[in-house]
DNA sequence: GTGCGCCGACCGTCCGTTCGGTCGGCCGCC
DNA sequence: GGCGGCCGACCGAACGGACGGTCGGCGCAC
């Protein structure tokens, strides 16, 4: 084996490990992360690590803004906040799919987050308040008669986005055409709340 | 405050402190939970925990094991095993509604594993194999003609448990009928799978 | 020289677990 | 009936190791 020259050292800034953090929290969980944990998978020391950033839960919140920031986007686009309340639910439907897709790791560590902090508490909350616009929209479908009668609106809207977010599970990008996914939802989820259409 | 006489000794025997175990698991996350969160959710020390099982991961391996039977015992009834595709696909369907909604807390927990223990591990893979059961129904069913042809049987397998799994991170016992829930679930997929039927 | 990124050694606290012991109930024997 | 022994459930103290984080210093590029 000949010696070799010693390798490069790292390099990171707080994006790059931002993005190496979220993935190793998707695959071990935040709790069962430790920094010892980012340190392999980073290349270098524990210590190191809090040059970029204060603590360990700094990580998690800037995952989580960066999550959040892309969800509540949509609900700022013309296709969800005009137009019929049908065609906004598909709308929303098939933005979450493309976000999702877009954001993969950072969607998938919200989605799993629980409340023993207060960022966790907080990202929550967030994430309550998100349902509570498409709980809005789903009634407002329902009230204009496009959801069949014998549906609850808030049982629509857990499922529908139950099955979106279940996408996070074993969604992987390049495997999967995103367009074809977003269209199979909202075949399925279109078609199994009103029928053809 | 008078004074009181001790306040009796709290009985456990080794499901009923699954049982309680499992509770905070799923709160705050398995390795979000330290023995002594145990401890103070059953009013027992962390010491006597371990006169009933022999480590906090024995704790998981009973509940993940009870999930896994209970899940595993759909495939061996007669709706799964006999009959045309689609019926088969409609009744495991409506099967795993129910029973997610009985064996909520230990559902729960299995579709949050990660892969950090060898046990972890070994209920993924069960998990898996659970899942080849359930692809080979739809195939068949697609294969039949009963699934729309613009849908991939992969996509919708995973669509449609993604939705029923969803279930557990909002269904509470007794604020929703299950029977209403399996009803819904099965006609949102069934439509959407294949329309009015 | 300066600033950024990194390092190893170290810290206090918490982790899951062990160990020797106590307590209360039950049972058998005298 | 009373006593001793056994049992299961429980206890407090302590263990070794892991945890997230701190600190003083080094290396490198500009």
């Amino acid at each position: 084996m000949a010696a070799e020259a010693p390798a490069p050292r790292a390099q990171y800034d707080v994006h790059r490990l931002l993005a190496v953090a979220v993935q190793v929290f998707i695959e071990r969980g935040y709790d069962g992360t430790s920094m010892e944990d980012l340190a392999r998978a980073t290349g270098i020391t524990k210590s190191s690590i809090y040059h970029h950033v204060e603590s360990k839960e700094q990580l998690l919140r800037l995952a989580l803004d960066r999550a959040l920031g892309a969800l509540f986007a949509v609900t700022e686009e013309v296709g969800f906040t005009a137009g019929p309340a049908i065609d906004r639910l598909r709308y929303v439907l098939g933005r979450e799919v493309e976000v999702l897709c877009a954001e993969l790791p950072y969607v998938t560590l919200l989605l799993r987050v629980r409340g023993n902090t207060e960022i966790e508490r907080w990202a929550l909350e967030r994430r309550r308040e998100f349902d509570r616009f498409v709980r809005a929209i789903v009634v407002e479908a329902a009230a204009d008669g496009d959801i069949r009668a014998d549906l609850s609106p808030a049982l629509v809207e857990r499922l529908a986005f139950g099955m979106i977010n279940s996408i996070t599970e074993w969604y992987r990008p390049g495997r999967v055409d995103v367009d074809d996914l977003k269209t199979t939802v909202v075949a399925i989820i279109g078609t199994g709340l009103g029928g053809a259409r």
